[in-house]
DNA sequence: CTTTTTTATGAGGGATTTATAAACGCGAGT
DNA sequence: ACTCGCGTTTATAAATCCCTCATAAAAAAG
């Protein structure tokens, strides 16, 4: 079993900066491992293999820029260095010794995660990865269009999978009949509400979801639907 | 081959910047060529392709990022923003739009031609990084232009080998067609369809794969193609 | 309780998408 | 000039999917 899930390592001392880290990139859809020494991220490394590495140069037992080193000796899995030093010369080396970038501390969010797929971007080859959805024992792999319901595969057609797709990423919300139509079938047809009831007749019995007793999508009357997202 | 010199295009309106630029990067080894506005930078970037553009997103007729754009639609060459803005979201959104870097003015000599060599360096590596694909029993050896399916050797045409190349570097995502006709028959045959389900067709033949139950290429309707990856 | 609106679901026709063969044009090489 | 391989186009049958319609159940309103 391989799902595209996107593996981040993650190499810092300060366990609050691994707090932040993990929860910015696990709502993201990024799959985190830690390490808190240079010497335990070379040997995550080894044991889970990630397609990204997050590097702090300020390391209790090895300097970062030997991790990188040695990182690089065995592979071109991309780095990030993650610090607090501003120093020109620094970036230069951690640069020049194979990071592929390098972000001074603090940073925002949302700078980083752009950061970070431009970096698995330029490294994959310009296709850039969609993370995969989850909610509940519901899985959506965006970029592989595979759907798992409680395990089970479940084969979607293209109508069927946007609109698991609209409900999962918005996941809790009410969404009216006339957005969803809006957004998948355009604005000429944001009243054909008996479109959408096929297609979510056509889903629920796919995904074994019992109209009365639903356990994936809920029929808010006169309203929408909304994908339940019990406990994620 | 193109000349062992690399060639660097400048798009920035403030002729001090571009000098500043030209001496830094010229003593670096780089051939530089300018651009004043956004349109002047797309006509120098056709005319002589560069290996990567410094971009300002503050142009007098152009707004950078449309440049961006405009750049990404025809080519993935390597584009680093050189920007006064230190907003995040400018950042995010110039990220997101296809740049490989967000460089903040000012910014040091040194630092930018470090970046320069990292962003050059991911950019060569990752087509040089795999000689030869695999996936299941099918393997494509890049430099030798080979292929080989279940131990046989498959003579493709150019452009069957490409569409292959491409599937296969991205095996188990769905390629959409237009992603693909883009990337292997430019932006001006983005829907014509027909042609894919030919080259398809044809390479299905020369690999024995039934479309009906396929074991290498399968069809998305509606949607696209896939290679098949079944346990890598 | 009756009426009206909203929802669920099955089935079939029509339109779109796909697979495949085959013809055409073009340039390279003989 | 001829052939051959390749990329492109056209044509057509088959497969698949989307939409429509009909009907029944459920929910809301009167």
């Amino acid at each position: 079993m391989k799902s595209s899930q996107i593996r981040i390592l993650i190499v810092d001392d300060e366990a609050q900066i691994r707090r932040f880290l993990r929860i910015a990139l696990e709502t993201q859809g990024y799959e985190v491992i830690e390490a808190a020494s240079g010497r335990e991220g070379l040997s995550q490394f080894a044991q889970h293999p990630p397609q990204l590495v997050l590097l702090d140069l300020g390391l209790p037992d090895l300097d970062g820029k030997q991790v990188l080193k040695d990182l690089r000796s065995r592979s071109n899995v991309p780095v990030m260095i993650l610090s607090v030093r501003e120093d020109e010369d620094e970036k230069v080396a951690a640069l020049d010794a194979g990071a592929n970038d390098y972000v001074a501390k603090p940073f925002g969010a949302a700078e980083l995660s752009a950061r970070i797929r431009a970096v698995l971007r330029a490294h994959n080859g310009h296709q850039a990865s969609q993370p995969v959805l989850r909610c509940g024992d519901l899985t959506i792999d965006v970029s592989r269009r595979e759907v798992t319901a409680a395990g089970k595969a479940v084969k979607l057609s293209k109508k069927e999978f946007e609109i698991l797709h609209l409900l999962t990423h918005n996941a809790g919300r009410v969404l009216t009949h006339s957005y969803i139509l809006h957004t998948l079938w355009g604005p000429e047809h944001e009243h054909d509400t008996q479109y959408l009831r096929v297609y979510v007749g056509q889903l629920r019995a796919k995904l074994n979801d019992d109209p009365a007793k639903p356990h994936y999508i809920a029929n808010e009357p006169g309203v929408g639907y909304r994908m339940l997202d019990h406990a994620v």
